[in-house]
DNA sequence: ATCCTCCCCTAC
DNA sequence: TAAGGTAGGGGAGGAT
């Protein structure tokens, strides 16, 4: 069974590189040079590839070229960026004519000897086209093997034979190639000092290079795009298949939840693998520095994650810390959905290292049960990555994710509809997921500690305690009821860009200078992702009144209020400059001491595509689009039916603009002539009104 | 009723 | 030293 239809594909691409470790292994030594193929070459990689960003850099270190973990600007620098697919690509600020390469010119010069021309591996603008030409001679198969196999067996973890000395190195420096590793490392040392302002230009970007909470969420959604991408490409007659029978679902699911055990620690054990079974965890080695990941020999002394270093060291003295290594991480995370998406196109990304999958046709179509679908798909995983994973399976989300965690770790637990009630009975309701520490602290209130106890809670009673719909939630949830659907992407409805670290400014210039480099992080987000917003929110966070001013934690907010402001801009927009223009005089409204912020935050939202922002407003209808597909042509998702109907209203969009042109008259008067609009449907016409309204309340200001 | 703003909560 | 981000769900209470 575990060699039927998807396992174990000998992919293009794999045995090319196998080929190469093979070689290297030949040649023994870990440092040697084996050619120079790549003398005058600098690669940045951009987005996911094939070959991951980890195998490229090694790759580039044997054939004497360089590798920049981040794009230089500077001309000469960074001579190639390396990616797969030109959305994300695009993203970057890069160069007016950066010349983007696929990754198979790598590995292609490799094997062929020598540097071959960037010709053929230009990344266009439809790379899918243009990859499908190169390989004209590969059948359809091989061709998806060699972008997407899952085959795994060239990505045994690479054995360090260097034993790693324990942890005190503390050395974590992304941003630099190995080759320049140390050298590099004491420059930011030195720089340290001068880089610690809020306002230095150096602030920000050292701070998102070094915040794991910033990459595993960044990572969630270039995960999601991955998939859809390698899913995509994957097969298009049984995606087609898959949408018709998703019609005639009206029995009960297999949802499969699957979750890598302590994933930092286990990454970082790969390269020590001296200290598994022991306490581990990723973390900086100071007493207010927060466990990433600590192992399950941790966890047995009451380490959890998120706690500090400084608690978890008292309750076990013993614990190892190790260094971040945010690089592997996301190559980890990578191999791991590569693996996924091998089984299903229905997957819901949840985290780097963490997915939903909806097994229900798979488990139909192959008659195997979802344990030995989990167990094989876990094998897989432990192939790629070297690393465990855990899965849960259940007739619903909720009940899988439950289960998880009792087959964790390096386990599986698989509950049946009819089990849910007993298995969810002695439960802490503190486990029923969308239950944190304040919900389950008022439920205890009401008597309710356990799903048992929360059982029996009358839901009207839920309802007034909570909210119609939390109530409701809460009550089904406790009954293991839980109808959401594995859903693969949803539309975006904001982003933002927030640092409540190291927040610490004088003057009210300085605050300005702060917004204007975040103002410019948040353009370059919404730019990156091709969307523009309107309405603009300032959040920020200020020191408690009864708080000291010198935090705990070094540079920590401590205890604070939050607070957030927000206004809606006459247009859409994706500009540096209004964005920190209107971050500005929100701050200002606030009335706040600059000396007390100890966060800063600006968000956009009501998006709409920035493509879909034409200068030219002659035809309406053309830019009216149903919000689900508007943004992305390439966006293939599963929609069912009655979620469709249920959102169809409120996704509805309105994509013209710039309005101020469109609507108000040079002699403004109280009523649009609407002679155009009165075709349009209610809900369009009257958001045009409330458009024209805002924008007359915004000129008699 | 429904929408809007300003919260709070949750998850990784 | 230390890197406490980010997106979404949803409630309270006021405006429409
Ligand atoms: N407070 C937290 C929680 C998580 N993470 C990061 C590190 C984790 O390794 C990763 C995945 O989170 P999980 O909740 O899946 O936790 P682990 O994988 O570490 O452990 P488990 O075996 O419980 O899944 O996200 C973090 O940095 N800070
Ligand atoms: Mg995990
Ligand atoms: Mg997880």
């Amino acid at each position: 069974m575990s060699d039927d239809g998807w396992s174990s594909m000998g992919g293009y691409m794999e045995a090319k590189i196998q080929k190469l470790e093979k070689q290297f292994q030949e040649k023994s030594s870990r440092n040697e040079q084996l050619s120079s193929i790549f003398n005058k070459v600098a690669i940045h990689v951009n987005g996911y590839t094939n070959p991951t960003a980890d195998e490229l850099k090694t790759l580039m270190a044997k054939h004497g070229g360089k590798y920049h973990a981040y794009y230089n600007r500077k001309i000469n620098y960074t001579t190639h960026v390396i990616a797969s697919n030109l959305p994300r690509a695009k993203a970057k600020d890069l160069k007016p004519n950066q010349k983007i390469v696929r990754p198979e010119w790598i590995v292609e010069s490799i094997t062929a000897g020598t540097l071959l021309p960037i010709q053929p591996y230009l990344l266009v603008a439809n790379s899918s086209v243009s990859r499908q030409k190169i390989l004209t001679s590969k059948k359809e198969g091989e061709l998806l093997d060699a972008f997407f196999s899952s085959n795994p067996s060239t990505s045994k973890c690479i054995e360090d034979t260097t034993p790693q000395v324990k942890p005190e190195a503390g050395e974590n420096t992304p941003q630099c190639s190995t080759v320049v590793a140390n050298h590099v490392n004491q420059q930011a040392n030195s720089r340290t000092s001068k880089i610690a302002a809020t306002t230095d230009s150096g602030f920000l970007d050292e701070f998102y290079a070094n915040s794991r909470l910033h990459f595993i969420s960044t990572w969630k959604n270039d995960l999601a795009d991955f998939f859809k991408v390698t899913v995509t490409k994957q097969s298009t007659s049984y995606w087609k298949r898959r949408i018709i029978e998703i019609d005639e679902r009206a029995k009960s699911k297999v949802i499969m939840h699957i979750d890598m055990d302590c994933f930092f620690v286990s990454v970082g054990l790969l390269s020590r693998p001296h200290l598994k079974g022991r306490p581990v965890a990723v973390t900086h080695h100071s007493s207010y520095s927060e466990i990433a990941s600590c192992s399950y020999e941790a966890r047995a002394a009451g380490l959890r994650n998120g706690m500090f270093y400084g608690r978890a060291k008292e309750l076990c003295p013993d614990l190892i810390a190790i260094p971040y290594d945010f690089e592997a991480y996301k190559d980890i995370s990578q191999k791991l959905y590569t693996v996924l998406a091998s089984y299903t196109q229905s997957l819901e990304a949840v985290s780097c290292d963490e997915a939903l999958l909806d097994v229900t046709q798979l488990v139909e179509d192959t008659s195997l049960t979802p344990q030995v679908i989990a167990q094989n798909i876990r094998g897989k995983i432990l192939d790629a990555t070297g690393c465990n994973a855990s899965a849960g399976i259940g007739p619903n989300i909720a009940l899988a994710r439950m289960a998880t965690r009792l087959g964790k770790p390096n386990g599986q637990h698989e509950v049946t509809l009819q089990q849910a009630e007993e298995f969810i009975r002695d439960l802490p309701v503190k486990d029923l997921p969308g239950v944190g520490r304040a919900t389950a602290s008022r439920l205890r209130e009401l008597g309710a500690s356990t799903c048992g106890e929360l059982q029996k809670i009358h839901p009207d009673l839920l309802k007034k305690e909570f909210g119609n719909k939390t109530g409701q939630k809460l009550h089904e949830l406790s009954k293991g009821i839980d109808e959401r659907e594995v859903c693969q992407s949803k539309e975006r409805k904001s982003v933002s860009a927030d640092v409540n670290y190291g927040i610490r400014l004088k003057t009210e210039d300085e605050m300005k200078t702060f917004l204007n480099n975040l103002s410019n992080e948040v353009s370059s987000r919404l730019k990156k992702t091709g969307l523009s917003g309107k309405k603009i929110t300032l959040k920020v966070m200020v020191r408690h009144s009864d708080a000291p001013v010198e935090t705990a934690k070094f540079k920590g907010h401590g205890v604070c209020n939050s607070i957030s402001r927000s206004k809606n801009l006459n247009e859409y927009t994706d500009d540096c400059d209004i964005i920190g223009r209107e971050g500005i005089t929100l701050m200002k409204s606030l009335q706040l001491n600059v000396t007390d912020l100890r966060g800063i935050g600006i968000q956009l939202s009501t998006l709409t595509s920035t493509s879909s922002l034409s200068k030219s407003r002659l035809s309406i209808q053309q830019f009216i689009k149903k919000g689900k597909s508007c943004r992305k042509s390439s966006d293939m998702q599963i929609i069912t039916p009655e979620k469709k109907i249920d959102s169809e209203k409120k996704n509805v969009r309105l994509m013209i603009l710039p309005s101020s042109v469109l609507l108000i008259p040079s002699h403004s008067n109280d009523s649009i002539n609407t002679s155009f609009l009165d075709a349009l449907p209610e809900e369009l016409r009257k958001e045009i009104e409330k458009d024209y309204k805002a924008q007359k309340n915004a000129l008699q200001q």
